[in-house]
DNA sequence: ATACCTGCAAATGTTTTGCGACTAA
DNA sequence: TTAGTCGCAAAACATTTGCAGGTAT
């Protein structure tokens, strides 16, 4: 069982990249958040810590860390990418309220089986989906 | 049952806009066409029939259509909308080749009815939903 | 007549790229 | 030493906005 720090430095390794203070610090700040966030907002936390990390290399190293398999690309269709740390959650679906913006995890282990069949059907080979169902969420209904 | 043009015009009329050459046009080359397009690629095919109807036009159009319900929102996650036409079409979910970037139309109800128990488990008012599945389609894993 | 619409150019906002200096291996 | 990386500025890209002239009602 490894650690995101290792999985990222087998990573690097392979592909004769460097490990590097910047990708060290950057994956330390974005495990230690427990929420989706867009580069803009992880490079206004790291740069808290670390004012000489320039946004481009935010970009950069998420972009880094999705092809280590770290983690997940989030897209609520706004323009805006997020990225979700995987380890310690589930794959799961998304319930995007649209009122107040926030959203709810959620798994249907009998969705993941229908969709693996709806799949099969088709002669495809599922590698990953993306589930978001949108609307009203039990805050938004209740206060008007 | 009303047609498209008729519920344009009835949007149209309740919102106190105006039914122009343009937007009766780029509806009839929109409805024409049997696949997803991004503003780009109706552009383009617009302006072979009428070289006078601009880019933004198309944008504020697209725009226009999809809150008259003409229209539903595609979005694969490359940073392009993309519309779809969807008289003549149910609701369907996208099987999306990671490979050749062509996609394939499904549904399963069976999915559609668990997605309707996952938001009520969750005290959530579903008002739409979008499901996409990634994988490597039946003529990509055939070709090597 | 009066909003609304059009098309152009310019602006916006997110993401990417070029580049000289720097650094991990 | 030498590729890869950094941070800055500038570019690229899709989309939106401002505006002056035109048009549907």
């Amino acid at each position: 069982m490894k650690n995101e720090f290792d999985i990222l430095e087998k990573h690097i390794r392979e592909k004769g990249l460097r490990y590097t203070p910047q990708r060290e610090e950057i994956l330390k700040i974005f495990l230690s958040v427990e929420r989706h966030l867009s580069v803009d907002e992880l490079h206004k936390i790291v740069k808290k810590k670390n004012p000489n990390i320039g946004y481009v290399t935010v970009y950069r190293t998420m972009k880094l860390f999705s092809e280590a398999g770290l983690c997940n690309v989030v897209d609520f269709g706004d323009g805006i990418i997020r990225y979700e740390h995987q380890y310690g959650h589930e794959h799961h679906d998304h319930l995007v309220c649209v009122k107040c913006g926030n959203y709810t995890e959620a798994v249907k282990p009998k969705i993941e089986a229908l969709q693996e069949r709806l799949a099969k059907e088709n002669r495809f080979i599922p590698l990953r989906h993306k589930l978001q169902i949108f609307g009203i969420c039990s805050k938004c209904s209740v206060h008007k």
